[in-house]
DNA sequence: AATGAATGAGGATTCATTCAT
DNA sequence: GATGAATGAATCCTCATTCAT
């Protein structure tokens, strides 16, 4: 059990409010990566958190919106960091790009596990109202990231679309390689002879492979659009 | 109701009964896409087929495995199709590898609406060795199909195991980027303004470009690592 | 336990279903007024009728489903009642009216515990629809039931409307009035004393006594509008 | 929201303290008009009046006792004035009666929605001791009602018990005829037509002739058992 | 007096699956 | 093969009330 109050000890400052909220989300997290399948239920949760059930109701609404906090957590971190870093990180690199991209690895090690329930499950159980919220900000993480990598890449304004589709094109293949990767626990022994290798390939490898390729090419195609010998001459040079 | 017998009525050939089967499963598929998001009960799939709640476990042990058979066809469906074209197609070109791919359009549309509940619901609940069964057959699938492509891209047998990567990648991305595009449709509407273009970018079209990026950028480094002018030229060619 | 059928019985033609149905409905009224307060669970009904919970959905839609039908029952039985004793009785006059509303004494013990939860809980958690199908059913009772004792009277057909108003308020009338008279049990006795006199009348007497004036005063009204010496003088005699 | 005292602020004096519960009572009661059915709950009625949870608490031991000081108001307030009216009027008339019965139209509007609740709901979740007292005041009420339109009507004392008879008649009849005239707001508008209208009569309307029976009734029996020609036969007189 | 976080019993409803006929 | 009544575990969510501060 999570607890991080005392028994019936009532969170009374913003802060320890705070860290009640999480403890709720971080019983979710750990119940749900123990028994992937349906989102555990909230009297699981609740037990797991250490609390009632009625105060898990008291964070939130309902059952998906644990799950949504979560995503938001994972997805949000994940972008916040790729702005970040890459803002930082002076060579302008495709291969910076990548890694960055990659940086869930050791950051957001749920991201895909949460952002694989989404579709499927979560968004189709929120409230619209709330869905909207969550869109919305994620929409200007995605945007600002975006940008963060035109930036890094030191592409002009105008590609600004461009990039932006790249990285949810990024997003996307992340996000369906995942769930390729990883087939249910049940049969991920059974699947591990060579005749199985085609449907379960490593996730990282094929994963930095698949952002290598697709990131190659979008620079290949923009260097093309610019005049020869253009500054993204630079972005073939493997760092 | 998709009567195909009687009311009361026995299927007594293998023919009857594959025909009460397929209108059990064209049931479910109807009323999953009338009504997205959880899987149609047994009840309502029972109903619309025209035959009683028992019926339907005659032919199928579990709700789920009415939605891998689905699933199954349109993948097989899909795949096969992707073979028996490139086999047919003379002309080795990205353009027509690609073509080939989106032709899930004409022949398969629900192919990915299957697809994207494969991973988070209908695998999970799905009895390990059926699990297998599948599995085993979509690998053999796949690997055909990868054949074809290698064999229409005139790639050599060293290759297969990329081409089959590749492959895999197509899928993955296809898979991930069909959840992108197709938010609940619940906020379908409010998601219409600019500001969120970037989270629904249009399927076809972003669909088509990845793709594209990945095969050219294939095409791309598999003529680096051959000896220059080799046979892959022609893969430049846009046709 | 109302076992009509044994253990895990299954009712297959329609009277074992009716007497199913009915076991569930009498389940309810008897632990309806071993309670009186909150209608009771759907646990403690199922638990009653011997059997399952899921098996008291299959007949009912929803709990309150099940007290509109126990009260659809009650008056239905006090009207068709009313209708069939009036136009058997020959001799018209206003005591044999009230002798045969308040024949519910009898017949229908019950029917205004649960017409008193009507109007403040049944009605409200009933569909529409569903209540619009009861009150429309309910009206034709009425009607005839009005008819009949039109007819008794000898009152033509210009009246229909004064009579049907006239046995409403009776309803109106033995509704309130057995709120009135039942508190709560919980306060019964203490309310013995002659101080509370006045709060709670004998039922039975105050009911016979309010329908007399209202049909003695209703048969006078009638009069004075006929031409004096009208057939109506035979409402006065006292029986 | 009713805020009667600031944010947190504490009520000393008897006379801020009698503000904030009154403050409670009429959050409860525009609730209970806005959104009729259940009774709404503290949280809503704590939040409406701009206190919190606890606060109610202080106040009020339970729910139900908020609604029952409600009802008391009102019945009170009903039966007061008519009291005081009767004493005032000089001329003793049964519409005089009737009319002032008919008051609660103008000063008491939400007696019966109250009313209607009181046996079904508010008086069998209130502590014995509570409604006992609850009781005693309203049979205080009721009498001192019932002796002034004895006076009224000039009748002498042995008529005491009579008049409090016919006085919770007319209560009991109002009582009934208002739930029959407040079907559930989901089904008002589908009983507009024609064929319902016995099931729908208009309250003020049928309520008056009701009430305009009962009296009128109890004038004449009265009348009979007196000598002829005696003092009540000015009740006859149609004001 | 006031607060409001926490409680947790309680209750309605769903639905995949079984099995006697 | 076909039926569909019966099952009952599963699960979400509500809300009156308490009590430490």
């Amino acid at each position: 059990m999570n607890k991080v109050l005392g028994d019936k000890q009532r969170a009374r400052t913003a802060k320890e409010k705070d860290r009640r909220r999480d403890s709720i989300v971080q019983s979710a997290l750990s119940l749900l990566l123990a028994q992937p399948g349906a989102l555990p239920t909230m009297n699981a949760i609740a037990n797991q958190a250490g609390v009632s059930k009625g105060t898990t109701y008291i964070y939130f609404d309902t059952k998906e919106s644990i799950y949504l906090a979560l995503l938001e957590d994972e997805l949000h971190g994940w972008l916040e960091r790729i702005e970040k870093q890459l803002s930082e990180e002076p060579s302008a690199s495709i291969d910076s790009v990548v890694d960055t991209l990659m940086g869930f690895n050791e950051a957001q090690p749920n991201l895909w596990t949460l952002a694989s329930l989404s579709h499927a499950i979560i968004e189709l159980n929120i409230d619209s109202k709330e869905l909207l919220s969550y869109k919305t900000k994620l929409a200007q993480r995605f945007k600002s990231a975006a940008k963060a990598i035109r930036l890094h890449l030191q592409l002009d304004e105008q590609q600004t679309e461009d990039v932006e589709a790249m990285l949810m094109q990024s997003y996307a293949y992340l996000l369906g390689q995942w769930q390729v990767c990883h087939p249910p626990k049940s049969i991920e022994k059974l699947l591990q002879g060579q005749s199985f290798k085609i449907l379960q390939p490593d996730f990282d490898r094929s994963a930095r492979q698949g952002l290598s390729q697709q990131w190659q090419q979008f620079s290949t195609q923009t260097k093309k659009q610019e005049a020869p010998g253009g500054v993204l001459n630079r972005l073939f040079r493997r760092s």
